[in-house]
DNA sequence: CATGAATGAGAGTTCATTCAT
DNA sequence: AATGAATGAACTCTCATTCAT
């Protein structure tokens, strides 16, 4: 007999606390944190109500246990990336804007930044964590890039972390706008060449030579 | 005899619905909808809770008045301005932005903006309906400027309401921002240098001629 | 100058309880005690709230002052009839049960009926009032009549209290009614041929010649 | 195993909305619906105020539901009755009465009557729905008795309808104010020979020969 | 492990009552 | 005398949390 194969029950369980952050991530950014309940979180889980509190101590804890998992995944890979490609700026930035949107803004997990913009004011320290955990290297990444472009010669010279929330907060902009506003049924998708406007504004944005698109 | 005169009590209450609301907006802001009490913002606006209800017929049609009066007063004279000087797209652009920052984004009013992102899941037609009387006049008006500049080759050509978009969404950015992660008890001015950088970032991303800053 | 004239305002002023009064006694019989607002009283006396306590010292005391009002117009006069008509039992008895739901019953007043059914169990020192001066008088008004139609040999024997309900009920129940479940806009009136039908009933209940119809 | 088995936590379940319903019902009854709390609604059935909301959506659902548990149980039984004796007139009517009284008007189901005729203006809609089903199959079952009885000349002629509630408003009435005037804690009896006046009054009424007391 | 009935503190709302005008 | 803006206690209803099963 194998003890370390995983009988449909154990993946099941070890899988359950992360199928209840999915289910409340969703709500949550939905309707915010006061406004959804962990009945409707329950149902959308498919588990009744005090299943949740087999796994979260309390909706504080759900909800500290949603955006904590929303951060890891995607920044070590990035910090390789740009380990790697250190002397190709342009090709660089597109590479982890466009990896930032298709692999986190445009997905569920995007949802988080409408959710901490949502509820800083509620959960300051949360809001702290994120904004060190997520923001706070996520941001030294770009801020890396695009210094990296100025000392180069690419980009023009000026202050990295203002430069950076230029080239950033568009499509932060956006991936929140997706959350909120103009959340439809499926997620609207972006309009076709917005990604072609993009990176044609910010190149030109930050003095680089903007390659003709003929 | 002046029949003009306004008993000190007439003059308060025609003051408390906009007292009332103001205080509706600032606890709105910090803490979402659904997490304001009532209680919190009579005791803010230094009335009783009863009192909210002279004026307003439930907690939701106190967040609706809260947004709609928010709505107004900037709009008209940015659309006069704009008449006026049609054939400086560049001046224009700065003047607007400027104003929209100083006179809502940055003030209390410019809240409104996150708590509509924050809140549009939960009130889907408060949400079309500021899309429409805020960011939807307020879009035309930059979108027309964009496009007069486009027209008179300032700008480089491309779609004007995508450039819109990358025109507008860092400075909406930071004001929603300033009034979730970054809110601070007087509300954290922004570094000195960010019109310079935003201004210089954004002209350079319509193409247009930069002003050497030496 | 006569002083004993009084001016619009005077008799106004010493009309107002009365109409308040009136205003009160409808909706207190169209919603019960608990479910009426002063406001509402107020509006439909053409008052503002305010003002009704000036001449009430309560809602309590507004129904109090409801009910006794009911109570004294018609008794007085009724018993002036049966001294006059003692020998006349079965005319008496039609002439006091006809002035009663004329007078009383079919008009507003009879409302009084229903309301004490309805708030007896809140007012018990009212309904204890209420039975005395109202039920108490008037039952033993038609008491004396029964026990005089007895003593004659027009009716036959019985216990005279148990003769009176079984004679009165059915008129009072069809007061009641009238007021709650038959409440018409204007009051349904009552079918043509009902007091044919009540009079021939309780005078053959009561063993009294019937004359013939014809 | 015996799977018909049922916990103890599940026949409390099961049987919870009828208690609550019991318990809603004496204090609609003595206190009308508006002055009955939902607290004392729930203290008397021994529970929580937030368990009521488990089986109940609002006040006036449970007002609703206790209105029409009310209205079954007697009706089915009575209608066999009628079918079986329906050549035996004077018998049927008095173990009708006799049944209603005992089963129905004496009982803290007879509380009913009162209620609907308190609440009748606020729950046009309820009053609407008990007057066809409790007090419309019931008068036509007493309205059919009273016609056959004038068929086979036991009764004499007259409108059955009109006939009807000269039977009937007797009884409903002491019903009524046994609900309210003359609650007592115990609930008073009613005085001993009222079953003898009361039949013997209404069979004269309707023209019945009365047989001899003596 | 999982359930869901039960809880009770807390929020939105109403309305009798007060009092400055 | 009359008003109606303001109050705050009390009510209905919600929902995070608990715990017997």
């Amino acid at each position: 007999m194998d003890f370390t194969e995983t009988s449909s029950r154990q993946r099941r369980k070890e899988a359950r606390p992360a199928e209840l952050a999915a289910a409340a991530l969703a709500l949550f950014v939905e309707r915010g944190f006061a406004a959804t309940r962990l009945d409707d979180v329950a149902a959308r889980a498919g588990v009744s109500k005090g299943t949740l509190y087999l796994y979260f101590d309390s909706k504080e804890a759900l909800f500290r246990a949603v955006i904590e998992e929303s951060v890891l995944p995607l920044i070590d890979e990035c910090e390789a990336r740009v380990e790697a490609l250190q002397d190709q700026p342009v090709r660089l930035l597109r590479e982890l804007l466009t990896t930032w949107w298709v692999r986190f803004g445009a997905t569920p997990l995007g949802g988080t930044c409408k959710l901490m913009v949502a509820e800083a004011g509620n959960f300051p320290d949360v809001a702290a964590y994120f904004n060190e955990a997520v923001i706070g290297r996520w941001g030294a990444l770009l801020r890396r890039v695009i210094e990296a472009g100025i000392v180069r010669g690419v980009f023009r010279s000026g202050s990295p972390e203002l430069l950076r929330q230029m080239v950033f907060h568009p499509l932060l902009m956006q991936s929140i706008l997706q959350h909120s506003m103009l959340a439809g049924p499926a997620g609207r998708p972006l309009p076709e060449p917005y990604f072609d406007t993009y990176f044609d504004f910010i190149l030109r944005g930050l003095g680089a030579a903007v390659p003709d698109p003929s």
